[in-house]
DNA sequence: AGATAGTCCTGTGGGC
DNA sequence: TGCCCACAGGACTATC
């Protein structure tokens, strides 16, 4: 399940094999992958066709290529915007490589081999669109449209501690639902969600109205921390990546704590000399893992 | 406003 | 062995 270090690496993958290259040719072969893209399968050739790729961007999990062309036209301030959703894989290769099976979206490349960017998505719940960029507050000057309602990630410098302190306060909510909302802050999946509650010693259903100064500093610390070490694992070697960057491979599963260590002992605990065992809950659909002693449950009154 | 349920998909795996 | 069905999950929408 690819969220934000994944979707980095993906990004520094593409600024490596593809930026400033021309799209020669694009070739839907599931229209599905397009279901975001409003004006259609052929629209979306079109533009995208004869189009040079810029410096591919990120905030939280979207990933956008902006497009420019020689002749300033209408695709002036545009960008090809990808969500890998739970499955996407974006894969630079030759011509000649053997077709996966669920390849969606093939981009002809300019100049030389690797010369395709290939979109192969399983499950279908990633997908494509040309999306317009407004101007926004992000490191590049501007966002797509389809990503502008997502709130920026703990990778940008404009995310402080204080401003998530008071958008959690104003908030009446459990803590891990606040944190898997990407209109707060964005790139949180339900993997780095858990692993930062586990480093800063929090319990996912603490509820967000009665959090502190101190305690939204310590998790914003450890949302950075837990994504930087992965990112770290993950970066160095990002060409082996481009084989699988879907998140099944385990890659960044090394460096895990707590997500899916149900029944193992928990680190931190170990070294104090404890014994405690992480458990998992079922929550929103899906699971938590988390350590009792490490993260108490909240007492009533602080739910 | 917050929570829940449904939708989109397909491969996997448990149960029988 | 093989069939069926529940399950998994990110983002979005509809509904309570």
């Amino acid at each position: 399940m690819p969220e934000l270090p994944e979707v980095e690496v993906v990004r520094r993958g593409v600024e490596t094999w593809a930026a400033g290259r021309t799209v020669l040719g694009t070739e839907v072969h599931d229209p599905r992958s397009l279901r975001r893209h409003a004006e259609g399968t052929e629209q979306f050739i079109s533009t995208l066709t004869g189009a040079q790729l810029g410096t591919p961007q990120r905030r939280g999990k979207f990933l956008w290529i902006p497009l420019s062309s020689p002749e300033a036209d209408q695709r002036a301030g545009a960008a090809l915007l990808i969500h890998l959703g739970m499955s996407g894989q974006v894969l630079i290769e030759d011509s000649e490589a053997p077709r996966e099976k669920h390849l969606k979206i093939t981009l002809r490349l300019s100049a030389q081999e690797p010369a395709q960017l290939r979109f192969v998505d399983q499950r279908i719940f990633g997908g494509m669109q040309i999306s317009a960029l407004v101007p926004a507050e992000h490191p590049s000057g501007a966002v797509p449209e389809g990503a502008a309602h997502i709130g920026p990630d703990p990778l940008e410098p404009a995310v402080t501690a204080e401003q998530l302190f008071r958008a959690l306060r104003r908030r009446r909510s459990g803590l891990k639902r606040a944190l898997l909302d990407q209109q707060l802050l964005s790139g949180v999946g339900n993997i780095y969600a858990d692993e930062a509650l586990w480093l800063s010693g929090l319990h996912f259903a603490r509820r967000t109205e009665t959090i502190t100064r101190a305690e939204t500093a310590r998790l914003l610390s450890a949302v950075s921390e837990v994504m930087e070490a992965a990112l770290a694992a993950g970066g160095t070697s990002f060409d082996a990546l481009y084989v699988n960057v879907n998140g099944t491979s385990g890659y960044f599963d090394r460096s895990l704590q707590c997500y899916g260590q149900e029944g193992k002992a928990c680190d931190r605990c170990a070294q104090t000399g404890a014994e405690t065992l992480i458990r998992r809950t079922p929550f929103m659909g899906r699971s938590s893992f988390w350590c009792p002693r490490c993260q108490p449950r909240p007492r009533q009154g602080r739910w």
